[in-house]
DNA sequence: GTGAAAGCGCTAACAA
DNA sequence: TTGTTAGCGCTTTCAC
């Protein structure tokens, strides 16, 4: 691993080859372009000197860098790393390197991440928090860089987004609640200038709707525990008669055991509750949240293919379908229970 | 953000001047060697034309690509996210990117992903998960690149690390348990092929001792929940005797949970449980854990200040201290108790 | 204070 | 099959 690095010329001198006989030596399509002997010479030049080419060199010519952008709001969140680890390990198998940003949720980070990411001349995008009228997709979307939505997706058609099935989600989590017995129930929704916030509040009304039942809905800020602390302490002092909720997500429902603890209330005896995504080690909670499963890892993967299809020798960027749902599944565990008599 | 992007020549032909000209005005360096209101003509140019600076023309140039590799072993692992960001935090406040790589603990996809950033002309290396006698640690230490381990430190003294006090942490462990009665203690280690590993099971043995306790210690095949389980069970098997755990970290101790559940034990009251980390969410656990609180953002933090250091004007290297340790707290919960009677 | 020229390490026509 | 030439977009001496 010597630091002052080894050129092509140099592996050409060695070799005793031109520099550009390297080259097509060592990219596997020119290769065959190449005498097999001398190939050979070349390959022997370049384990020598622990050659490894310049990627820098190599995507200034090329115009392709492969590499391709992350930006998510924080990592530090549980749900994005088997996100961002279902993207790095599709993509890395086709040769291209993750960079990875954060943005905490501001825009104007956001706006500057992706600037950053562009003037590293990424040859595509893959955003994790995107809001449904998302100005930066916009201006991606009008310059023609390949990206792709995870997780949320915008209200501009024409954004290629990979999510979850929302809809079902909560509907399966509101049929298993009235299954219970439960007639009255509250949901605390995530922000609905996000897609998932508004989906899965408006799947939550048509589903109790349909069942019959009584929905009590309140909007927490933000999709933090905090936030939905606040906005689940709103819910029970508006409507103390719920005896089950459904959380927006996972870190909602935290909110929510949180405020159900400051009003005495147990979970499961006192309210139901369910949470949404699965987020690892939520299954170890007391109680064990029952929430909606979904497959991080999947997401993250299936983002990575659309986008490569994007970047694909084609670049056949109309082929690739605009959006793309991944399946969820209700996990019954030890945070719901009929209503108390 | 148009995609066919705009070059410093573009700028220079809007602005009436030279190429060389828009460089000089947009490096903070050199931009007093340009005439202010040539300066302004050139900034408005750059406005005009949404001008990016094409990195990896910068980077070829300058020999600097201003990125830095990470290589963790698995972003999935709760420990690491926070590690990060802080990374990441501080480092692009200098303007540095980061380059992610996981490598599941393999060594041979170390080595590959190591590789790989190289080849993309990162200007250091951030390692977070060294084994004490880590190969490409060696290899890129005789190189000379700038290299900083965080977590686990390597035997080789010349390698630059951020650890936390291993030894601190575990003693604070064994003076609460011993306060709190127990007299035979057991240590489920992690990898001794660890500094971590090593360190912690050393520190336990010496504080046991010191306070004349009954000291039974198994090691784990690995920093996982199920490996945890196996050595843990194998613990209670040996010696029934002991009365509290300390565990190598907390994804053992949630092993070591699972272990006594299927010995029909309960924690606290059969045996008491002290993890290490307090990794996220820990506290959310049945029972709540105690465990030793690591500052993880900090070891990232840490980690990235020191890369910066080798990574300065002077790149003075020798300054730099060679080993950083970041102090621990220990945190009480519910997971420790008096021993049964 | 600004322009000219060279070159970072690589690839890709085009010739030979 | 291999070499020659040019140039990706930028910075940096060196002249003027």
């Amino acid at each position: 691993m010597g630091r002052p690095s080894v050129t092509l010329r140099e592996v050409a001198e060695l070799a005793g080859v031109h520099p550009s006989t390297v080259s097509r030596t060592l990219s596997p399509e020119t290769r065959d372009l190449v005498n097999e002997e001398t190939a050979r010479r070349v390959d022997a030049a370049v384990a020598q000197l622990d050659y490894r080419p310049n990627r820098l060199a190599r995507g200034l010519k090329m115009r392709r860098s492969l590499t391709v952008g992350v930006v998510l709001p924080d990592l530090t969140n549980p749900f994005f790393p088997p996100v961002v680890r279902g993207i790095e390990d599709r993509l890395e198998a086709e040769g291209y390197t993750v960079l990875l940003t954060n943005t905490d949720g501001d825009a104007e980070r956001e706006q500057r991440s992706i600037g950053t990411l562009l003037g590293r001349q990424v040859d595509g995008l893959i955003l994790a928090a995107a809001t449904r009228t998302d100005a930066a997709v916009k201006e991606l979307l009008a310059g023609g860089t390949p990206l792709v939505l995870v997780n949320r997706r915008v209200d501009d058609p024409r954004a290629v987004a990979v999510v979850s099935d929302d809809r079902k989600g909560v509907r399966l989590a509101v049929d298993h609640l009235a299954q219970r017995g439960h007639r009255t129930i509250g949901h605390v929704a995530g922000p609905t200038s996000t897609s998932t916030g508004r989906a899965r509040r408006d799947s939550f009304r048509a589903a109790a709707r349909r069942h019959g039942l009584q929905a009590r809905v309140v909007v927490a800020e933000a999709f933090t525990e905090a936030a939905g602390a606040v906005a689940a302490a709103e819910l029970l002092r508006e409507h103390p008669d719920v005896t089950a909720i459904v959380a927006g997500n996972d870190l909602i429902a935290l909110g929510c055991l949180d405020a159900l603890a400051d009003a005495g209330l147990r979970c499961p005896a006192d309210v139901s509750l369910v949470g949404f995504n699965d987020m690892p080690f939520i299954d170890k909670l007391d109680p064990p949240l029952s929430t909606v499963h979904v497959s991080h890892y999947a997401l993250g993967e299936q983002a990575a293919a659309l986008l490569l299809e994007q970047l694909g020798p084609g670049g056949n960027r109309r082929a690739t379908p605009r959006l793309s749902v991944v399946d969820v599944s209700l996990v019954v565990r030890g945070s719901t229970a009929p209503p108390r008599a």
